[in-house]
DNA sequence: TTTCATTTGTGAACATTTTAACAAACTTGA
DNA sequence: TCAAGTTTGTTAAAATGTTCACAAATGAAA
């Protein structure tokens, strides 16, 4: 029952990128294929699910057999769209922006930060993981030349907002935004938001109902 | 039609969470109450939706009127149990857990980080934001002594497993993690997890797509 | 080659979640 | 006090998502 793309319900997507992150780190060991029981195990899923998601984007498995690893992968990146290089930029350094900055394994995700901005004099010229911090002045100039079409926002809560009014106005398309606010983008622009917190309040509610999800 | 709390659907309460955060902006203005339309506005959550969603854990909006502002924010915390102060600590003070530890709104959100620890000596006894950090070794005693019941673990993802293990079988029952991997956890104990880059990948997908949600 | 054990892909049943619609309840202002 | 306007809580229908169960396909072993 393939689909196109766009048919592929949200819900499926989201675990097809938990598959990949299963499925990169089962590909650096001996293993070269995989059953939707043993994937199940691994991610929590139980195998029909699985095996339901894979059906929408086509027929990758065989029956006795299982899924190829690598075929697999490729065919989840391609689907997803990280299947070449992703270059993104960070604006804003401060707590999470450094820690962005510093995580190790962006590369093995399929991404690159292409560049860091902050206002703060003090944070200019700074080099992080062999990123260099420039200035908030510099941010739309340089997308422009580099092509860039996705920035993760790591500012202050109060500023987030305007800021990416300021960033689609010069013809940023993606948001990826720190802030636990709810973002207004205009048409064509595509806003992904994370409230860190959010996860913890529920875990608190989990465990004083004891729900085992 | 009220259910008890442990029958509200899960992704009701993940909601709740956000009318949370969005009614914590707004107690702080000089509003008083609050229609479905407008909390749909502001979360861009339907009204019918929030109205279903409230109904479950009682009545308290009034016809003609809205919802009374402080009134439904004492609801839902004590329905998410976040009325009385949650005390958690940090395993992992690196890039995320010094982040963390740096976060100015946990109060605001009913929270408390009561202690950090860290295995690297280099790390421990700094004060960061107010907040010692200690060695590792001393976080059983601590927990215990506090009677600490939530770990948040920005630790090393190799080692977060077996963190867990070791917290869980000291008695810590719920589990905030940032390392990107299925974790496992004994009975009677809860583990939430999040992977920052996931939501970055969804929004790829979304962006070659153009879905809007 | 044949048999047996696996495992896929999927249609149908079941479960959950969203949405629309509206009577009843309340507010406001005349 | 009453009429007009607003908004809730709830019902039922529609939409979406999960699970089951099994025929058909394949691999592996004899
Ligand atoms: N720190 C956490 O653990 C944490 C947890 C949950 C949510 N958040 C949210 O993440 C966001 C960032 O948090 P943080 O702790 O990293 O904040 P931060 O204050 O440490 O960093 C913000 C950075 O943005 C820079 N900045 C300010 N205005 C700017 C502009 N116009 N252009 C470019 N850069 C600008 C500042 O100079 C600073 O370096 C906030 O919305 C916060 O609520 C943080
Ligand atoms: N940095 C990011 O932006 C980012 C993004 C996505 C996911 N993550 C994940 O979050 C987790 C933490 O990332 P990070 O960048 O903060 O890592 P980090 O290496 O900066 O910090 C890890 C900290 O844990 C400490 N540690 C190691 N072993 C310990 C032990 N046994 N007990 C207590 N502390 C111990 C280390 O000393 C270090 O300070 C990792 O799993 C990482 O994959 C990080």
């Amino acid at each position: 029952m393939k689909r196109k793309p766009s048919e592929v319900p949200h819900i499926s997507i989201e675990r097809l990128i938990l598959y990949r992150r299963c499925l990169l780190k089962l590909s650096c060991s001996e293993v070269f294929h995989v059953s939707s029981a043993v994937l199940g195990r691994i991610t929590n899923v139980k195998p029909a699910n699985i095996r339901k998601d894979l059906s929408y984007v086509g027929e990758y498995g065989k029956p006795g057999y299982g899924y190829e690893i690598d075929k697999l992968l490729a065919v989840i990146e391609k689907i997803i769209g990280i299947n070449k290089l992703q270059r993104v930029i960070v604006v804003g350094v401060g707590n999470i922006g450094e820690a962005l900055l510093c995580y190790q394994d962006w590369a093995a995700r399929g991404f690159e930060i292409a560049g860091a901005f902050d206002k703060d004099r003090r944070k200019m010229g700074r080099v992080i993981n062999g990123i260099e911090v420039r200035g908030d002045s510099e941010v739309l100039p340089f997308v422009k030349k580099e092509g860039i079409e996705i920035a993760i926002l790591a500012t202050p809560t109060e500023i987030t907002q305007s800021k990416v009014n300021e960033l689609a106005h010069g013809g940023m398309r993606g948001f990826y935004v720190f802030s636990p606010i709810v973002i207004d983008v205009p048409g064509g622009c595509y806003v992904e938001n994370i409230d860190m917190i959010s996860p913890l309040e529920f875990l608190v509610y989990r465990l004083k109902n004891k729900i085992s999800k």
